[in-house]
DNA sequence: ATTAGCACTCGGGTAACTAGAGTGCTAACA
DNA sequence: TGTTAGCACTCTAGTTACCCGAGTGCTAAT
């Protein structure tokens, strides 16, 4: 068990060393008002944090720096969420002074500012696309063998595919499978369109439309949105302004993970409720070895969530970083709940 | 005026440097087979080409490198442009491989592949949105004041957007307007929209719908496509692999500049016909003084463009890219046109 | 005109030294 | 007994000195 004094000097070790970057010596530390003790007392209990595993030395004769069971600590123990400034509060406010309608753009404009004010890389997880609800489907021939199919869902979101007719096909059997496909798959998630797909239409479409075999294979990709779509960034570069971040090849695999979408489940569990704290190797990922992950998720009505994400240094503004998520993770949850009841 | 001899130094020296980003050396170059001379006839030779400004030395005592005059005479007179590697080719083509109906799907893949096989980064510009036909215009009511207004055009790419409903306009408002739009702007190129929208609806538009006004300001804004999505890139992390960027300052310039919208059309000028590379202080961007981009344009139909760009450092493999450009110019050509012809 | 020879230059690597910041330990102190 | 002053020690980072090797420019011989 760490002593009152213990508690002190590792807190104020690693909120100088967030600030600074510089391992932190006895010296520096007993200058600060909060901390009244002498040099040599600093050393002794710092050599005792060191024993525990809590601090590290870079080498023999450097000044400490905290290593990752000291941060985790840190932010179990130590972390005291001061309020933050008003202006960080109004910057978070902005994403939503212009009345926007559309669930994606909120989120997207939420990845740019909190990246701006935070200058690490903010990753958002929009709500489980395929809670949303389909509101209309249609297909618009392009020319005689190609025509687009079209799923607007109830958020307002609209997905795409270009397809090539199958031959044999003519206009007005697409005309009549449309049809039957509003009239029954209006108000189904996406979900759920696969399987209703078949078990509703298909005996139906059979009756009216020749070939609807092929058509049919073509709907179903339509309806399988890639999970990527949903995934929006701010401030990918932000690394590159991080002084902890010098060796290139490591800023590289950072930069790919996120670049490739099929990592991205791994750094934003989905699914997992409220605030999380991972500190280096605590990562799944051992690009990020040297990183720490703030993620948070947020809620739409009661069924709908997503997380955010900032990714960052170890030596991360931890307690910055909380209370924005914090704030951040209500108001959008007001916010976007708000605009989904209005439905 | 450069003696033949001078000429063939020049060139292997830029060839050599390209491929080893290393200072060449007279004894180095008299090693090779293409080149009869002694080192000291060479180091005469590159004396004078250092004289006239095509070569330069890192330090008094070190090997030869190409200046940008250098480099500017070399791709002007000295490219023999080689045929490509078969394998290359196959590459190439394997972009057609999977019949693909979205000229968006082909352009991706285009910059995906091409940025893999030159290990630069590659940036296309589809065609003009703007000479796109509207196929399509329709609405689709999302709560009872919100609705989604969707545009589809010719090449199956879908616009849309959320906007507001005013208060006072009924559903049955809404359903003559949209049939009334569609009856007038269908074949209309999303340039004129503005236009026709204006001058054709208006009128009609009074005298069937109340408060026509504020649902026309909505649809006018869907109308005007940013510039930006039709901009695709690949590879935009090669540049950490080339050995020529090592100040992480630079690179944070150089990615601030393709991150950013609004600097692509000074990358890649829109309308200029034909191969064009433009080499370090030659582009108009500082942040790429250190790099060459070569731009090539591609057709679709008698009245589409689009251009192709790699980004790379100066040093970058002239002969290779501009090959491959010129061959995936054409294919893509070709390939858009047939698809483009086929509606 | 070409080239061999040679003195010279300079970057990069290695070793030696220094200053400074920081430590650990011991002994004195309250 | 807990705290602190003092001091010897350690290690980094920066500077200087040195050398090696690759490369040059010039001159004289071919």
């Amino acid at each position: 068990m760490l002593t009152e004094r213990q508690l002190l000097i590792l807190k104020v070790t690693v909120d100088d060393y967030i600030q600074s970057a510089q391992p932190v010596g006895s010296n520096q530390l007993s200058k600060k008002s909060e901390i009244p003790f002498s040099p040599a007392t600093i050393r002794n209990e710092m050599a005792d944090l060191e024993g525990l595993g809590f601090l590290e030395k870079t080498h023999t004769s450097s000044g400490r720096v905290p290593s990752e069971k000291g941060y985790r600590y840190y932010v179990d123990h130590l972390l005291t969420p001061k309020p933050l400034p008003q202006q960080d509060i109004v910057q978070l406010r902005s994403i939503f002074q212009d009345k926007i309608t559309e669930t994606e753009e909120v989120i997207k404009r939420s990845a740019m500012i909190l990246s701006e004010l935070t200058n690490y890389t903010a990753i958002l997880l929009g709500p489980d696309v395929g809670k949303h609800i389909v509101k209309k489907l249609s297909i618009v021939p392009l020319t005689t063998d190609t025509a687009v199919a079209i799923i607007v869902t109830d958020n307002g979101h609209v997905e795409n595919r270009v397809f090539t007719i199958p031959e044999g096909i003519s206009p007005s059997d697409i005309e009549k499978m449309i049809n039957i496909l509003n009239e029954r798959l209006v108000g189904v998630p996406l979900n759920d369109l696969h399987r209703r797909l078949e078990q509703e239409t298909m005996t139906i479409l059979r009756q009216h439309v020749k070939r609807y075999g092929e058509l049919f294979t073509t709907l179903r990709q339509a309806a399988v949105l890639p999970h990527e779509e949903n995934v929006y960034f701010g401030g990918k570069l932000n690394i590159l302004k991080q002084p902890d971040f010098h060796d290139i090849q490591k800023i590289r695999n950072l930069m790919d993970v996120m670049e490739g979408a099929k990592h991205i489940p791994m750094i934003l569990p989905i699914g997992t409720q409220g605030l999380h704290i991972r500190i280096g190797s605590e990562n799944a990922l051992s690009a990020m070895e040297d990183c720490s992950v703030i993620t948070v998720s947020y809620d739409i009505g009661e069924e709908q969530t997503g997380s955010i994400a900032i990714v960052g240094p170890k030596r991360m503004d931890y307690k910055r970083i909380v209370s924005m998520l914090d704030l951040l993770s209500g108001d959008l949850s007001k916010e976007l709940t708000r605009m989904f009841r209005a439905k």
